[in-house]
DNA sequence: ACAGTATTTCATGATTTAAGCAAATAATAA
DNA sequence: TTATTATTTGCTTAAATCATGAAATACTGT
């Protein structure tokens, strides 16, 4: 593989990977309701203010949100293009791993 | 949040963890091409071949993919439904950082 | 300038994850 | 049975990631 190929790759894996961990996915699907500041987040999940803003900034390195500021507060939305597809997709899987499961017993 | 919410979180990240790895990632991208042995995914890719045998198991544990056995050689296959939309996504996302990063000295 | 609020950054241990190689398993054929 | 090929699994070590809490920065109003 091409070195140009090979950091594409690390590109795309990057972004996965910023999405994949649970508090950042947690983050991302409430950003999908509308933007909002940083502290509104973390009280809506029940996280640290710190921890909150650290994730956002990986995932703004990674151009999956963008942020604005406004006096006092800074407000992240999604700027991932097609974000339904992309959760959808994935949902898909997880919904059928979790049919297939409570079909166990029958 | 509820602690079944929580659990679907985790779920659907450790979906997107998968697939953020370059290694994984690769794998997948080939096996968009069609099915085809572990073997043969490993020298395609330049790589050991139980460390792809890993990243595969990984995989299939996610949901992602499906093997099938054919005499020596297992067969993997993407079972990821509209993988077409996930990757063509992310791709997005990469395309326009790299566009707007070569634009930068303009 | 000072105080108060919102957010970011830094430093730390603890846990996870990955790479590489060797051994184990499975199917086939001589 | 022995040999051969394909794949998986186990082990060890190095590296990345995470959570937490404290300190630093940035903006606003007094």
């Amino acid at each position: 593989m091409l070195p140009r190929d090979k950091e594409k790759l690390q590109m795309k894996a990057d972004v996965f990977k910023a999405i994949g961990h649970p508090a950042r996915l947690g983050i991302l699907e409430l950003l999908r309701l509308g933007e909002m500041p940083v502290g509104l987040i973390a009280s809506k999940l029940g996280a640290d203010v710190g921890g909150v803003s650290k994730h956002l900034s990986l995932l703004r390195k990674q151009g999956i949100v963008a942020d604005r500021k406004e006096g006092l507060k800074i407000f992240y939305k999604i700027t991932l293009p097609n974000s339904f597809d992309l959760f959808g997709c994935v949902d898909s899987v997880v919904r059928k791993r979790l049919t297939d499961s409570t079909d166990h017993g029958r």
